[in-house]
DNA sequence: CTCCATTGTCTAGCGGTGCTAGGATTCGGG
DNA sequence: CCCGAATCCTAGCACCGCTAGACAATGGAG
């Protein structure tokens, strides 16, 4: 038995391996970089073992997306912990530490949302990972919708602006000069305080 | 004399074709599906050829996005006219025109926006194309900009937040239910009337 | 009208991609 | 100790973007 629960650990190991180094050769070289040879090379192993633990490259994807959507949500949890203001000042730091995060990882953040893992989204079956961090959103952004407006729907329209911010910003489709008067006009605009 | 400017009638419009072509294949079953070998098949003329005109693929997709500008800048321009009512009317034609538009020509708005199309955005090298449809949205956003705010610092908040629910929506990423209460919420609290 | 040079186009091929079939090897259990 | 199962790798498929070099068509000069 002891043997297997052995073999069984050194298989989890080896995922994490391959999801952490799809990470990080993505973030050095950007996801083109990421072909499964270099990647099995990276790993010391042959392309099939890739194949042992993932349908395919998709997946891999996927999987990078998972571990970036829990980081993100801690990411995002913690600054809006460690702001002392009112809900003005939480909504900032949420939408700040949002755009930051995108900024500082966009192989991770492309995974998300820009490229196709082969996640399901919005709906039942989502991965619990990113429905909590789409939760961290909510739980800020909430307390700003306004009345008679859905937290839900809120959060959406919030988030779909920071998102069009943070991916036309790292496109270098819109100058990257004035990312903080953008961001407080979106706060001061949207937000009911 | 008269020969070689026939020659390079034909050579535009051959161009024109490769473009109109690729925009087709590209909406009819996306653009991973537009390879050189296909498009050249379907404009019935060898791989070289594509290169006699373009430097490689990621020129066709510009492209198509040059083209998908011009006619975006139009579109918007005819939502806006046609409506009435004052400035908090021409907003919202705008912004619906605007997602109909993703929505409606997916490969276009990623050719734009989502893909290397190796385009400059937002400086002085800038295509002219697309330098008049962030004009058309300008024109119709800078009325509602409120006081103190740059037009064009308004005009960016309002694109980007438009840009994060096309993208999200169409990814899958929103649900598509409640796309018209998303883009009022946007729109009552983004625009000063 | 003939010849040549230029222009245009195509065939064939290079190095790369994601992915997989099938053989070799290792290793645990009886 | 030996056999069967699990594990892994070599080799290869079809396709990708892109290009060198052979070949054919064509317009201008003599």
């Amino acid at each position: 038995m002891s043997v297997q629960e052995r073999k069984q650990r050194e298989r989890a190991e080896r995922e994490r391996l391959i999801v952490a180094t799809a990470r990080e050769l993505a973030e050095q070289q950007g996801w083109d970089a990421v072909t499964t040879r270099r990647l099995a090379e990276r790993i010391e192993y042959s392309q099939p073992v890739l194949y042992s633990h993932f349908r395919g490259k998709r997946e891999i994807i996927g999987a990078v997306a998972l571990d970036g959507a829990t980081e993100m949500a801690a990411v995002l949890r913690a600054a809006t912990a460690a702001t002392a203001a009112g809900p003005r000042g939480r909504v900032a730091a949420l939408a700040r530490a949002y755009l930051d995060f995108a900024a500082a990882n966009p192989a991770v953040y492309d995974a998300m949302f820009q490229l196709d893992g082969g996640l399901a989204f919005a709906q039942e079956s989502t991965p619990e990972q990113l429905k909590d961090a789409f939760a961290a959103l909510l739980e800020t952004l909430g307390e700003v919708a306004g009345e008679g407006v859905h937290p839900g729907v809120f959060t959406e329209v919030f988030w779909a602006a920071l998102h069009g911010q943070a991916t036309l910003t790292r496109a270098g489709r819109l100058p990257a000069e004035l990312i903080e008067s953008r961001v407080e006009l979106l706060v001061d605009r949207l937000a009911v305080v």
